[in-house]
DNA sequence: TGTATGTCCATGCATTTGCATTCAATGGCC
DNA sequence: GGCCATTGAATGCAAATGCATGGACATACA
């Protein structure tokens, strides 16, 4: 835990982290010049698609987004504030809320998809084989569960 | 451009957005704990220190980082306040400036680096063959250069 | 020379993030 | 039931970011 990675490591690492950035910026700002919301705004609104009519309570979307608690909360705020999702009572534990996606919300994640999913394409896909990519996905699940354990402690 | 991405291609992004996330989180974690300074600081520094005596101007720091200017700039104020940079006029042009890496500013980035470079280990050494990181190296460089094409446009 | 256009950098303002605190409800325990 | 530690979520405040603007100098060109 206490050595040092080797240069190899650290070369991917920075180019992990650059990639990344990279891309994301590629991505924000095509939304942005779209007139659509930000790129955290999909994340959570799939996550929430994903759960379907139950919805989700904010722990668990705090989790799967890996945002702060006190983020979270008002990234709701402003997907509430426009409609895009519903924050519910909880019947199950008073203290919480689910939050549930709605029609409006379904519609503008669509429409962001077409740009993000068009900008990941075009920024990684289109540079890649299917087999770069695959072993890329391999790769970054090792990485992911590497991580996680960290994460934790 | 317009197409969209295979399924894999859309996994490899979302994981490569999540290990980066996770290990930068990691990162900022680590160093907060200890008392140290942002990763940026660190990542600035680091360039100045290898730009050496003299320096670097803030639009060639900015383009290294992919800061955006104007958070360049304020960067550079903080890291100035401390005493880690210094900023000088500059003799080929009036209107600009050359920032240089002081002594502090070396040592600080030292001892951000034990920190640093020992949690990419943690995070992400440890858990990868040399094979695998280099695989991933290799992949994350022709991302970076088809995504950078695209950043110009 | 003088005017126009472009580049380099800083800054005011609104939005977003991070941190610490607060409030309410739960669950364990006596 | 009453008490207390814990958890779910919101919020006030400070710091950081993004955006648009402005000011100083440089370069091009008439």
């Amino acid at each position: 835990m206490a050595t040092h990675p080797s240069s190899t490591v650290i070369r991917a690492w920075t180019r992990l982290a650059r990639a990344q950035q990279l891309a994301q910026g590629a991505i924000e700002r095509r939304l942005k010049s779209a007139g659509l919301p930000p790129l955290a705004w999909h994340d959570a609104l799939a996550e929430l698609e994903r759960a379907g009519e139950a919805g989700l309570r904010p722990f668990e979307l705090e989790r799967e987004l890996l945002l702060s608690q006190c983020n979270l909360s008002r990234l709701v705020d402003r997907l509430e504030s426009k409609r895009y999702v519903e924050r519910r009572g909880c019947r199950d534990d008073g203290r919480g809320h689910v939050i549930a996606i709605t029609a409006a919300g379904r519609a503008i994640r669509r429409r962001m998809w077409t740009i993000y999913g068009g900008t990941i394409h075009s920024v990684m896909g289109a540079h890649l084989s299917s087999g770069q990519a695959a072993a890329l996905d391999t790769v970054l699940a090792t990485v992911i569960a590497g991580a996680q354990t960290e994460y934790g402690v």
